[in-house]
DNA sequence: CTTTTACTTTAGAGCCATCTAATCCTGCAC
DNA sequence: GTGCAGGATTAGATGGCTCTAAAGTAAAAG
């Protein structure tokens, strides 16, 4: 019933408005999905008639209950995805998105359930995004903040990286920054570019974007982490 | 470039091209895909001016090497994509044709090497039906006829059994005529059905549209055989 | 050879998602 | 409180795929 492109809308929408809390401004979605604001305009009126958002004139819109509803499906669809393929078909980490990116509209709730069930129920993707439950309930993004929220000499452990953008993900993999990796916080620039030292004696600087997308948890410093993250 | 539909349609040119021959007229595109014989005519109006078909009015089409070549893309996609979720998501025979249907077209090139590699390059899907391999050249067909051609008295095995109706192929299931089964044929109908004895005994009749879908190879009847297809 | 019938095509319209250009709010700066 | 800048919306157009209704063609039947 709903096309493919209000799926995409819907699916934008949820991840700008927890990103940032509602209302998602026109220019936001516009920006998120690379179209003009006038296509998001008539795309907004017509999930406003739909009942899946909530719309206030040059104000911006909310979803509703509904509207959260099939952005979960899609998002459960698009995180199995990417676990299935990085575990069952040999993909790597940072290529699956664009792939699930099209395929989460197209999978039948058949399909579904039987990639759920083959990867015995999980419950983050390999950017270690929280997977929705079947019930679609909302789930809760316990207490991982982003790295640009903390500060130097912090010892975290990185939780979820966002799946954006393929080049971007190539090299943080390449810099050893994938979830579950523990780092360390050695320099915030006034602007915003965070330096951080990983495991293996590297060091990365992430600029201020980049450092927004990752969200880690702290992690309380003992003597085996500030082993595996030496000062120099 | 191409949309799903043109694909569709190519794809559709292609199978009935294969099975009566060319030209193919519009109304059996229309019958074929559901739509009405001016949306066909419109239509391959497209695809002859993007040198996809040979077209002449009045007649009908026939797929350029062009044509062809996506044709058995989108066919390698789609049977690909039945072995897989045959084997390997525990999908059943029977319920494949639906989301192949669908991802065929949205799955990337990648995606379809993978799932070759995983299946160790099958050469025909779970109706038998031939997977075109990965250079699309046109695969030949061996000496597969339909099963309406033969006579009554001749024994035969099933090489192929056509993927349309999620319908019919349960019932087919249920009555073990599936590739690779032999059967012996007991009676042919003026009208055309076929009523075969399964190696289990049992009988089945198929009316002539279904026994024309199914493709057999003829059998010498040998003492296996004969006590495998008992007369009764 | 003409008529009829079956099929094909043309004509015209609608819906979807998108665009550009033009107009219209809203709220901050003064 | 007024003006202005940035952002949002309206207006109008396009391309893709589909439909119904009407007109045209080809080939079989007489």
């Amino acid at each position: 019933m709903l096309s493919d492109v209000m799926e995409d809308y819907l699916k934008a929408i949820y991840i700008l408005q927890e990103r940032d809390g509602p209302p998602v401004a026109t220019s936001e979605i516009a920006a998120y999905l690379d179209v003009t604001p006038p296509t998001v305009t008539s795309m907004v009126e017509k999930l406003d008639d739909r009942g899946l958002v909530e719309r206030e004139k040059y104000k911006g819109v909310e979803l509703t209950d509904e509207g959260v509803t099939v952005a979960l499906e899609v998002l459960r669809h698009h995180r199995l995805l990417e676990a299935y393929l990085t575990e069952h078909l040999d993909y790597d980490w940072s290529e699956v998105h664009e792939e699930a990116d099209v395929l989460e509209h197209h999978i039948s709730e058949e399909f579904e359930r039987r990639v759920a069930e083959a990867l015995d129920d999980p419950t983050v993707d390999p950017h270690g995004d929280p997977i929705p439950n079947a019930d679609l309930s909302p789930p809760e993004d316990a207490e991982h903040t982003p790295l640009s929220e903390h500060e130097s000499g912090t010892t975290v452990e990185i939780s979820r990286v966002s799946d954006r953008e393929e080049e971007e993900l190539r090299y943080l993999k390449d810099a050893n920054i994938t979830p579950g990796t523990v780092v360390r916080i050695v320099d915030v620039a006034p602007f915003g570019m965070v330096t951080v030292a990983v495991s293996d004696g590297g060091r990365q600087s992430l600029p201020e974007e980049i450092a927004d997308s990752i969200r880690v948890k702290r992690v309380e410093t003992d003597a085996v982490s500030a082993e595996e993250v030496p000062e120099a």
